[in-house]
DNA sequence: GCGATTTGCCTAAGACCTTTAGGTTGCTGC
DNA sequence: GCAGCAACCTAAAGGTCTTAGGCAAATCGC
């Protein structure tokens, strides 16, 4: 090992390392010091770059939920109704799957000031722009937001519980069953007002 | 202190001391030392009735999932269709409001065998007594049974984490709005040839 | 009642993780 | 080529988890 040497460190390469981290053995084994073994640095090093524990942790989250709303928009690119439904809810799930440690930052509590500062707000507007498929008029359009926020959020994190995986049907039919159905619901709900709007 | 004096340890007033401790402090902040202070007795000691700090997570957790069976068999009692649609959707919700640091230990990672013995089935089991009322053949129960499943915790989950409280609408209209829909859109599934089956 | 055994809580100690304080060395700009 | 800053280091204190082994209180057999 040679004393001396510069690894150039700082808080981004640190949350990319912890996100990578997260995915390899679980956000929640995420540490300050397996962080710097990664690095092969001594602890302290960190504290120069990143405040605390929390502050990993939170721009770890931070680094999720961009990336998360970055697929989402590509996604929702030049699609609309059901499409675009199916759309955004495979991004999260898919997300999740791949990015599994990932996926448990972007869940991690943030502070006001960070959460103001994260990608939550595009999150939602990303939501909206699913809905307006549907011609949904306000209040219904955030009840719809949040139903299908909790719908997608819900079914990822049981699914990676384990809790649908040991039996029949599979998870996929579970899926696709209910985002038709959710599907169907939000045109049934559609203001009927609002139909002939172009 | 007296010493030598004997406080009366076990497994299950551990897990009911920890579920407390969880409620006030927040699931993440329980810890084998915390409810060691709590119990005014040296660390190690709970170490004879517990096996590790896992395993007392895990047996909040196993607490936390049969204390919220229950209330949900006894709000389902008497109960069918829509009323029983909101009743059980409601005791996870108002669990999970008065209980905050035992519904987060119910979201435990359970190791297999743990979750074997746990209160999962009896949950999955009310769920299906609710969808009895909407006459569901399978596997569209199940897919049923997996979206309710989802809709109920992705919901309490992301309004416990603030996702929903510093705007209109309340958070109350947005769930009465979600579970009116989902009643909607249960009715619209039920399979035509078992309607008349009675 | 009294010895033997079991049980409950304790001391001790090792292994990690977090965080702060303050030192040293490489890099950059003048 | 050297001043100063930035990057990394040593040191140390405090907290958590877990195991090993000890002493004393409760309990059981007689």
């Amino acid at each position: 090992m040679v004393r001396g040497e510069r690894v150039g460190l700082s808080a981004q390469r640190l949350a990319r390392a912890g996100a990578e981290l997260a995915d390899e053995v679980g956000f929640e084994r995420v540490t300050v010091s397996a962080l710097a073994r990664r690095f092969d640095v001594k602890v302290a090093s960190l504290y120069s770059h990143v405040k605390s524990s929390h502050d990993l942790k939170t721009r770890i989250a931070l680094l999720a939920l961009e990336e998360m709303a970055d697929r989402a928009a590509e996604a929702l690119a030049g699609r609309a109704g059901k499409d675009a439904l199916f759309a955004l809810a495979d991004v999260y799930r898919d997300y999740a799957r791949e990015h599994p440690g990932r996926y448990a930052a972007a869940r991690y509590r943030l502070d006001p000031d960070a959460a103001a500062a994260s990608a939550g707000a595009r999150h939602a507007q990303l939501s909206r722009a699913v809905l307006r498929g549907y011609d949904l008029a306000e209040p219904e359009q955030t009840h719809a937001v949040r139903l299908l926020g909790s719908v997608f959020h819900g079914y990822v994190s049981l699914e990676a519980a384990g809790g649908f995986s040991h039996s029949a049907p599979s998870s996929d039919e579970s899926w696709t069953w209910s985002l038709d159905a959710l599907d169907a619901l939000l045109r049934n709900r559609t203001t009927p007002a609002a139909q002939s709007t172009t």
